[in-house]
DNA sequence: TCCATTTAGTTGCAACTGCAATGATCGCAA
DNA sequence: TTGCGATCATTGCAGTTGCAACTAAATGGA
């Protein structure tokens, strides 16, 4: 190709999320909501039992390196969404645990973030369409997975 | 939906995209390669008439502020890849032109770049999926661009 | 038991980002 | 022509990131 990229299904796919995530995000920051860092982060901790989880943890649930996760739930825990908790079998382990008021947040955040995912991605698809752009994107994931050994 | 956003062709778009830029960016780190924003600001001169561009029509090739368009320059001026020219009719204006430097550097970092986007993103695919996604990826990008009004 | 190795989480640093404020210039209307 | 608001690009600042270094604790073999 001497052509790069242009008109390829990848460089359209790069352009449609730095849109949509800067459209969502502006919506929740309108909404003088957190961004969806802090979303991904505490609906980690609500599907997790016991609504807590090791700082390590979050790396299977998030995209995220082990040091930012420390700050993120410093900031989480600084505004009162998440408390620290020491390991007793690991006592170099820490826990992440979701507080009411985290739980409230994530709720609140919820409302505009589903709206802005519909408006911005599901309205727009037949059903037929969203079901075959999320098997693709599965195969996708599920490839990437196996070649890069788990 | 009480579970929200889970198994949703949405959340699985947010996590192919982290995941597949993280492969290719690792990809030009390994190949002692800039990263993909450099790539994205010499591929938008090199299709610019003149190998040059206004700072402010970066905005229409790259989703990226204003600000950091004017210090994405900085570091491409800095390693020799972009040069930047007053302009004549407006002298608020600054062009950044590319440099043959600039021209060679997108050329070796395509090499790595196309195989990393084969390898994570087209081989997965039938020809029929990958025109599927382009379809609904540029069908998304339009709705969008429609409904915010250019 | 002892010590080297590994793992968990945090921190320091330099680089990068978004936002608001700035300086320079343009364009238009009185 | 003058002056005022808009536009272009840059800068300062505070907050965030990635990477490498660090501390503390667990693990496992001699």
């Amino acid at each position: 190709m001497t052509n790069p990229q242009e008109s390829s299904a990848w460089s359209v796919f790069l352009t449609l999320h730095a849109v949509l995530i800067d459209a969502v995000e502006r919506r929740l920051a309108d909404a003088e909501l957190p961004a969806l860092d802090w979303y991904d982060a505490l609906w980690a901790l609500e599907r997790a039992p016991g609504r807590r989880l090791r700082m390590h943890e979050f790396e299977q649930w998030m995209v995220i390196s082990r040091s930012n996760i420390t700050r993120l739930i410093d900031r989480l825990e600084a505004a009162g969404l998440v408390r620290r908790e020491r390991s007793d079998e690991d006592r170099r382990g820490a826990f992440a645990v979701l507080t009411t008021g985290g739980i409230a947040t994530r709720k609140r955040m919820w409302k505009v973030y589903e709206r802005a995912i519909e408006e911005s991605f599901e309205t727009h698809l037949s059903h037929a369409e969203l079901g075959l752009a999320e098997t693709i994107f599965r195969k996708l994931l599920d490839k990437h997975r196996a070649s890069n050994a788990g």
